[in-house]
RNA sequence: GCCCGGGUGGUGAAAUGGUAGACACGGGGGCCUUAAAAGCCUCUUCCCUACGGGGAGUGCCGGUUCGAAUCCGGCCCCGGGCUCCA
């Protein structure tokens, strides 16, 4: 934020950390120019109509039955301190585009919105200022209602929720205790990121080198007793499902390798006088070349099967592992393999070998059985292991072409060999006798594993959702009665853990101790992490005024399911998969009609902005930035350290060097999208928005790309509107090319919304304006344009309507019908190619046969010189299109 | 390393087997104006030109085709994501 605002365009809410200087001279608000009196002003036609269906309730929607219903839905957003950015409105602005056509099409349209308002960021402001995060997430939420409401999308605000609020997450706990009642959730002793010096619990991305970020205390691994969910129990239905979903490739292909279903077999392996345990392996065919085992440094039977000789470097090495993050082991293995030996062997059950049994951090407890039994001839990762380590490498497979398998791993098809009565086999074959074999002698059996592990469900944290759960001395765990949610969040003295490392929560105390059933109890005190709000608030849209349910059956059986949801790829994973498991849940309750939440899944790309960075380091922001042609600085780069040249240079003259990247406050580079709305308009900002390039793309926002869509809108309004009198100018009569660009763009504009392709259809706009030339079409045309122009620009839309006479709004209007019939010409412009390339083009009859065209392009000049003395070898004739003449 | 995107003028892009660069931004020239703003007209991929044209060109190399930005094979570069999943 801080980004340059005019002093009159200051939102009236309260921002903290803003600024304002006075626009630069070069930064002139066409609003407020001298000029005729009623020329495009959005800055008064906007909020009057933002008015208007405010009070006229334009888009507020009920359950009638009487129309088809779309659902149309965006990512909420999380409310932070900096407010929206333009980044931000692209999905917002696509959604209402939909929404907006549907509307005409007859649908009755849900378009709700509302705030992911739970979560840290609020609770570390909290922490900051001293202020309760509830009044600072409320401050928050007002200015991006304001922001938001400022670019006139056709939201549902009569239906807007803020997961913070308790007659939200009454609802959400509610969920949870069927969850609960379902079996689906459990306490269980898990690893966390355990800060010492805070007194609390760190996030992933939060602890780096074993160290937290912020301050650099030391981190370390603690088991602490956690919520779980039991998600794995709906990997097989996660995944069969995905198949009848209108999604991204890509996204359905992150989630389908997240579940990670693969088939194999789990072995087991003796261990001669101290147990036994099991391997599992999807390649169970090379069991022969298997030459060592390894365990995952927590695997339970680490401390039996290590010696006494081996005792010590084994146990350096476990503590070792236990202080590093999943995300640094996996770093570290990256690089080089590590482990050590336990001193003991295993028995390989197909031949009686005996292996060594080792222990290294590449094996995970978390997957399978936490115990791998290691092939390097046909794994790389136990190629490089066994190389580092000296362990035999053994191939079972004959690729047939002297693969070299000290040197490499190699994990494909051929035929077995050291195999045993297996000899010969190809691996399909290999591994269904195989298994089989392990089955009748009791060594194994087949097996299905999932990547996908249950979800942490618990935060020690306190700006979240309290769980509806009580602890009795006796170590009952009990569910608190429906009847008495919320299970309201309890004032505290400081959201920070208590001296004993206890969560926020425990500060409460009257809150914490009550009781249950006459007993004392205490409640729980982990709150709900911020998924747990964003995994159901479609649902509550459909019905957030319920009282008595989180959804009412009436308004379910009527929404059914969201028919289109927008927003960015970073949720591809997490939040889909999170939402479709609850959906499963609370379908297997009956309580929601179908299996899946979100039929159609659409991913905006981000938008960018460039960024320019002084050899310091210091960002400028972009709006002070000027490019000075010829005039070339040399300096350092601060992102690479080399020198580099360039003409771009600070408000202070400093030269600075341009990058793009992420908009936010770290490059400096934000732009509040009610700058634009007061430089340019709304409908300004929105066209701008679409205009830039495919939706699915990433794409660098450059506000000077706003001029062209203003100068758009206001040759649209001169071109219907007198300026001088605010009049509408007579209607003219149609003529043919007019005629021909309304229904191109009537085209482009209806099959570019069901396609999301909003880009396009605007050109088509701009050339009809350009090809009406000033002068004013028939008022059907006229009509009819501002109709397919309403979901882009409806202040603008509207505002035409009404001068036309009309009394009520627009948003109801049928849909222009495309006819075409108005795209047919007489003639057309045939191309003449020699040798594929263009040497002519003639203007002939549109239906013009082959014979007539060959007959006319050998006529014209340019093209007989270049079949001049040459043979014709074969003549293309493209209908209504073009003519290849091939001669050599 | 693996997975998912993406490379087209000075810039954002359009064209998904048939005229590469629509529509815009920026820039040049002109009109209007006392002047400026706004507006309007016009040129704007690069190179050569005897101004008629000609040649090259969609990250690089090759292939299929009468014809490729588009389809196929190989490579390079950029962005995003990642749980060594046995």
């Amino acid at each position: 934020m801080g980004t340059a605002i005019s002093g009159s365009s200051r939102p009236t809410a309260s921002r903290p950390g803003s600024r304002s200087r006075a626009l630069g001279p070069g930064a002139a608000n066409p609003v407020c120019v001298e000029g005729p009196m009623s020329r495009y002003n959005p800055a008064e036609i906007e909020p009057a109509w933002q008015k208007y269906w405010d009070e006229q309730g334009t888009f507020h929607v009920t359950e009638d039955p009487a129309k088809p219903k779309f659902y149309a839905l965006c990512m909420f957003p999380y409310p932070s301190g900096s407010g929206l950015h333009v980044g931000h409105p692209e999905s917002y602005t696509a959604i209402d585009i939909v929404a907006r056509h549907k509307r005409m099409t007859g649908h009755a349209v849900l378009n709700p919105i509302g705030f992911d308002s739970f979560g840290l960021p609020a609770e570390r402001a909290a922490q900051k200022e001293n202020r309760h995060p509830a009044t600072i997430t409320r401050e928050r939420i007002a200015y991006f209602r304001e922001q938001l409401q400022k670019m006139g999308f056709s939201f549902n605000w009569e239906r807007e929720v803020s997961t913070c609020e308790a007659d939200y997450y009454h609802w959400t706990q509610w969920i949870f205790l069927k969850l609960h009642e379902q079996g689906l959730a459990y306490l269980a002793e898990v690893p966390v990121n355990w800060c010492p010096a805070q007194g609390t619990v760190l996030a992933n991305e939060e602890v780096v080198d074993g160290r937290y970020v912020e301050t650099g205390d030391p981190v370390e691994r603690r088991n602490m007793k956690q919520w779980m969910l039991k998600i794995t129990v709906y990997a097989q239905r996660l995944l069969d499902d995905l198949d009848g979903l209108d999604w991204p490739e890509g996204v359905l292909e992150m989630q389908r390798q997240w579940i990670g279903r693969s088939e194999g077999a789990q072995v087991r392996f003796e261990v001669e006088g101290k147990g036994a345990f099991e391997v599992y392996t999807t390649r169970p065919d090379t069991l022969f070349g298997a030459t060592y085992c390894v365990l995952a440094p927590e695997h339970a039977l680490v401390s039996t099967l290590t010696t006494a000789e081996q005792q010590a470097e084994v146990e350096t090495y476990i503590a070792a592992a236990k202080n590093k993050s999943d995300m640094e082991r996996q770093v570290a293995a990256d690089k080089e393999k590590t482990g050590v030996f336990t001193g003991s062997y295993a028995t390989n059950p197909v031949n009686g070998e005996q292996v060594p049994v080792w222990v290294a951090d590449y094996v995970l407890i978390t997957y399978g059985t936490g115990a791998i039994m290691a092939v390097p001839a046909h794994d790389e990762r136990d190629h490089a292991f066994a190389s580092k380590f000296g362990l035999e490498i053994r191939p079972v497979y004959d690729e047939g072409k002297g693969h070299d398998y000290q040197a490499a791993a190699w994990a494909g098809d051929g035929a077995a060999v050291n195999s045993g009565a297996f000899d010969g086999m190809a691996m399909a074959e290999f591994k269904a006798a195989i298994i089989d074999h392990l089955e009748e002698k009791g060594l194994g059996e087949r097996k299905v594993n999932f990547k996908l592990r249950d979800w942490l469900f618990s935060r020690q944290r306190y700006w979240g959702e309290p769980f509806p759960i009580v602890h009795t001395e006796d170590g009952g765990i009990h569910p608190v009665p429906a009847e008495q949610l919320p299970v309201a969040l309890p004032h505290v003295d400081a959201y920070k853990p208590t001296a004993d490392g206890e969560p926020p929560l425990a500060r409460a105390t009257d809150w914490l101790h009550t009781t249950f059933e006459g007993q004392p109890a205490l409640r729980e005190t982990n709150t709900m992490p911020q998924w747990a709000g964003s995994c159901w608030y479609y649902l509550r849209y459909m019905d957030p005024h319920n009282t008595e349910l989180p959804f009412g059956q009436e308004a379910v059986s009527f929404w059914n399911q969201v028919d289109l949801y927008i927003g960015g790829v970073e949720h591809a994973v997490l939040h889909l998969l999170y939402a479709r498991f609850w959906h499963k849940v609370l379908y297997d309750c009956g309580l929601v009609p179908t299996k899946e939440p979100f039929q159609r899944l659409f991913n905006q790309g981000m938008i960018l902005a460039y960024a320019y960075r002084e050899q310091s380091g210091k960002y400028h922001h972009p709006d002070g930035v000027v490019r000075r042609k010829g005039d070339m600085s040399t300096i350092t780069s601060a992102w690479n350290q080399q020198p580099v040249e360039t003409d771009w240079y600070g408000a202070d003259g400093t030269p600075v060097e341009e990058k793009l990247g992420k908009m936010g406050k770290s490059l400096n580079n934000s732009v509040d999208p009610l700058e634009i709305v007061a430089k340019y308009g709304a409908d300004t900002l929105r066209i701008y928005e679409m205009f830039m390039g495919p939706l699915e793309q990433v794409k660098p926002w450059q506000t000077a790309g706003c001029e062209g869509v203003h100068r758009f809108l206001s040759r649209a309004w001169r071109l219907f509107i007198d300026e001088e009198t605010g009049e509408p100018r007579p209607f003219g009569t149609t003529s043919k090319p007019v005629r021909k660009a309304l229904h191109v763009a009537i085209n482009e504009a209806t099959e570019g919304i069901e396609a999301l392709k909003f880009n396009t259809p605007i050109s088509k706009m701009m050339e009809f304006v350009n090809a009406c030339r000033g002068n004013t079409p028939a008022r059907e045309e006229a009509e009819a344009f501002a109709l397919i122009l309403s979901p882009w620009a409806p202040h603008l839309a509207e505002e035409l309507w009404k001068r036309w006479g009309h009394t009520t709004t627009l948003s109801y209007e049928p849909w222009p019908a495309f006819d075409a019939s108005a795209l047919v010409e007489d003639t057309i412009t045939l191309v003449i190619q020699v040798m594929g390339k263009v040497r002519a083009k003639l203007e002939v009859p549109k239906d013009i046969g082959k014979d007539e065209a060959l007959a006319l392009a050998k006529a014209d000049p340019t093209v007989a010189k270049w079949i001049d003395g040459k043979t014709i070898r074969k003549e293309i004739f493209v209908p209504g299109r073009l003519v290849n003449i091939v001669a050599t």
